[in-house]
DNA sequence: AATGAATGAGTGTTCATTCAT
DNA sequence: CATGAATGAACACTCATTCAT
């Protein structure tokens, strides 16, 4: 290895991206199976193959991975989602955009890294994956933009766009352990139940 | 010390009971702030300012309190929910009695041991108490009963159950940080989010 | 049992004693099973029904509980080997009255206690139980003083008295492992083997 | 760096090797002196000067560094018994080379690594150190072949090895104790009584 | 005197992090 | 920059002993 570095700076620069990236996605595939506060640096860089100190390279420490993954996650969905943002024409016509978006975000990725688990035999511990985190921030927030541009100021915000995104994050899980994972089916059902909810909610006078 | 002890419990008898409540108060209380997790042992008895072996006389183990409390949750909110299923006369009845009873029996929950957190200073990560945990269980078992035996067999009961649970989770928690806590108007919200939702929800022919 | 300690001043004395050899025959059982350093003292008053903190109404310590019961078996050893040193007429008299006392007092020791031990499931430590090591002391002393007083100070009397101890040990386990008990062929065995050892052992001269 | 290390180890490589061999070293001395209940791995880790947590690099717990000086004794101690097994013509000729053997191979250790011990300084309690495990457990086995390929079947087999075995480890402490310390003479003291004694054991018929 | 809950020092072990190589 | 051994604070848990009842 110590060669190949002086003939190209260039290789070098490769490797530190690679390792970055792997350090990544082995901190994403480790805390969606253990659990953030149970997952260990070691389990971490174990499935990288790199050595332990190694991590410290790239990583501050495992809170600044965790921070790093959700970053992550955010900065690929935020693009879709503004996307949607855009085209969308109305509060029902983003809020199907958003949740499919979600849902196709979310089954990408588990086709992405979630594959090499042992199918069936049920996660440890419940999770909260970085990447959930800064997804669900980020829908928050465009969804209050969405709604405030709309007609209902009346709603109550707040207490709906939690239920949305409570809504689209327990569909989600669902949808994940169904075969086939059908994105077209939880979104359906999530914009039906949204929507319909919104028509029936009470009128908060401001 | 026999008769005294048959008539009125005695000092030892007293100090047991409520060292035993006060180690279950202080878990529940870490759990909350802390996390399963990153909440010790020591954390748990040092709020209680007991030693550290008094624990083990009282619980065999941080795992068999974090069950205690799970069961204490659920033994006092089973009968209410109970009380709630009888009395219903249909679908949206139930949905009423639950919701309001579990935002009920969350504002008392924090009456009774949440106060003493030093408000605002934001919990170092979400949490999932076990009384949530078992609570959330019991819903879900009448919630399904009831819809089974109610004249909508083609909705998705899963995903329906799914989406009302996380519903009531999100909504409980900003009802609880919001002044004062309005356990009607969470309920109002919620009931109507629903069952706005399940009349426009998509029907799947069995 | 309070009433009982009001009548009699007697009683109390009887439960005193009582509680103290059950307390020692409590010891000496778990000794036997666990080592020293593995039995608790928790583990012996576990054995008597006795409330922990009665223990050091007894004894200060487990060591000195455990010094008790050294005394307690050289208390009763020390008569019949002293009869034995007594009766006997020359060295091999008094080894024959020695191992036969030893292995005596070994085989009624077990069917005191020891019966109540799961038959040969092997016993989890190695032990060394306080009444050998003061029974063997007291041979040991009795032992060389016979030796002195016989004719043959050229032998290593210090190794010599080691290897008849080492012998008696090892011998007497093994003979507790056979069935039936057989302390005859025991002592004849020993008494053979080092009588016919002694006559071919090498003379120190002083 | 990768040619230096196949050339001289390196530094890191060299430590390590130390390190690890401190540890054994430094268990086996702990043991000697505390016995292996009363041994803590603190007291091994602090003999060496390394932290606690070192020895965990090493040693995965207290019980394999146990067997790992078990198994490290046992290796060392064999080669040595089967010499004397080959080169034996019959019982006494392998049961002096054993003797002496045993008596060497006991001479050896204390050099190397007891005499560090503040002598006099009264050890505890009586130990059981895990080379004498192993290395008694090799002669029995050797010990009982031989045997069974002399020409006496009529003796107790299983008594006399045990009574050998007593022998030699209670004179090995003798020995180890005295100045100088004398293995011939142990040696000649141990065979004699054995062979002295054999010839006048009761004979068992079959 | 008997009780048994309370105590807290101590145990084996883990793990985030550092640092010499 | 990679490495992986070293570090030591921290953890869950045990147990001899004390002491209020």
């Amino acid at each position: 290895m110590s060669q190949i570095t002086l003939l190209s700076a260039g290789k070098r620069e490769q490797t530190k991206v690679a390792n970055r990236q792997a350090i990544l996605d082995a901190a994403r595939s480790t805390f969606a199976d253990l659990g953030y506060e149970v997952a260990t640096v070691r389990d971490i860089i174990g499935r990288t193959g790199l050595a332990s100190g190694t991590f410290y390279n790239y990583y501050r420490s495992k809170e600044e991975v965790f921070d790093a993954l959700a970053d992550d996650g955010a900065r690929r969905f935020r693009p879709i989602l503004r996307a949607q943002c855009e085209r969308a024409e109305g509060f029902e016509s983003f809020l199907r955009g958003a949740m499919s978006a979600y849902f196709r975000f979310l089954a990408q990725e588990q086709e992405t890294w979630r594959l090499q688990r042992p199918a069936g035999e049920a996660v440890p511990h419940p999770r909260q994956t970085p990447e959930m985190t800064a997804v669900f921030d980020e829908v928050r927030t465009a969804f209050s933009r969405t709604l405030e541009r709309e007609h209902m100021p009346e709603v109550d915000l707040d207490y709906l766009t939690a239920s949305a995104i409570a809504v689209a994050r327990e569909l989600g899980e669902k949808m994940l352990e169904r075969r086939p994972v059908d994105v077209d089916a939880a979104t359906d059902f999530a914009v039906a139940l949204i929507m319909g909810g919104v028509s029936a909610l009470p009128r908060t006078p401001l």
